[in-house]
DNA sequence: AATATATGTTACTTATGGGTAACATCCAGG
DNA sequence: CCTGGATGTTACCCATAAGTAACATATATT
């Protein structure tokens, strides 16, 4: 990733040292990489069975180096959970000044937390046991998950106050809802039939429509 | 669990001598016992943050003790696992003669689903890693899930079939459902608000009637 | 009675892998 | 220069827990 110096063609000839300025931002891209790589190992072997020596080769690095970017192996799993959480906390974030109903505000949360789940950092999060976690991170996730659904429960609400959404068991329905969302990542392989955009959509249509047809009687023409 | 001897007060004085038959069925109860210990501790604390010392404790035994029931760790959560499977699988056998409609059958499974998903076997499928098994184990925890998956699959396809559930990507569907009712292992608490069997009824309910109100223009008064 | 089998114990081996100590190197800044 | 802070290495420690060996005893069988 980083640009390999070509010596000899060089035009402009940029110098091979950072600036200070880009060394500390050399390190935030080193802490970004082995939380990706991380990420990657957990949900492709599970956390317990990738150890440290296993992300820093993927790295071409040595396992002390981690440890100078995160304090514990625990840590790297909280940081990608926290990536994770933090994207879906961010779609869950009411836009100020939408006049979208509470139903067209659930889906748009459905469908980037949907998409969400087929990313490293947002498998990481239901993929992963929390009991791996120290107790303080995980009682730190659990607050951010909290918030999440805190926060779905309340475009629900909504949407069933201004009627877009029928009247329900809100808990329950947020259950459910981030049941089958958290599911995707258990499913979703990279090479498969839908892309992530589809899986989303569908997903989100299905939750909205139900398996009852609109017309019990009749049978749907179709769409 | 066993009725300790009660030394004295007897009457009709049971021999303190099982029969031969009794020897057998006590190793089976005791297989049971294990597995029904290890499947508590295993969703209460983790698989990995279990030893086999805890689960023999639990028992007033002591770890070697377990390997007369048992290979190794891991095939103790298998059995586990496939206990549950065999719940769920049992309630997704089709009922022979039945005139029920598709919806109607995927309702029951539904249900029966969602209340293993409350009890000890059915949560480890979902609470555990299936990274954490031997890799033949694993395979046929997938064998086992996909037979499910294909029942599921049949329901649904039958129901849309016969009218009574609405078109939509089946496979989709599958995965939604499953993942939704999954997840009640990871919310549910026995000292929570619902029973298993309101759980599993208002779950069903809400993935049959999804979210948008039947009636999208008018909100719904009330059921 | 004698032998085999099932069930249980105590005491041990051993592999794994998280975490650390000590040391090397490179760049920045007074 | 040369001190200091990143960054990286090699070599090590050590706690945990799975699994085993050797042994004890009760029960079943011939």
């Amino acid at each position: 990733m980083a640009p390999s110096k070509q010596t000899g063609t060089a035009q402009a000839e940029p110098s091979p040292w950072r600036s200070p300025a880009q060394r500390g931002h050399d390190r935030a891209l080193k802490r970004e990489a082995v939380l990706k790589a991380a990420a990657r190992l957990f949900n492709e072997k599970g956390f317990h069975a990738t150890s440290l020596d296993d992300v820093a080769r993927q790295l071409n690095v040595t396992k002390p180096t981690l440890y100078h970017y995160f304090r514990s192996k625990d840590d790297v799993l909280f940081e990608c959970c926290r990536m994770g959480l933090e994207m879906i906390e961010a779609a869950a974030a009411p836009v100020p000044g939408s006049r979208a109903s509470g139903l067209e505000r659930l889906r748009a949360l459905m469908e980037k937390y949907a998409e969400a789940m087929t990313m490293d950092f947002g498998m990481s999060i239901t993929r992963t046991p929390d009991t791996a976690l120290s107790p303080e991170n995980r009682a730190e996730l659990r607050r951010l998950k909290s918030q999440i659904d805190q926060a779905l429960r309340g475009v629900i609400a909504s949407g069933i106050d201004d009627g877009s959404i029928a009247p329900c068991d809100v808990r329950t329905a947020a259950f459910t809802i981030a049941g089958a969302l958290n599911a995707i990542a258990h499913w979703y392989k990279p090479g498969g039939p839908l892309s992530p955009a589809e899986i989303a959509h569908q997903t989100a249509d299905f939750l909205i429509q139900g398996l009852a047809p609109r017309t019990p009687e009749r049978r749907q023409p179709k769409r």
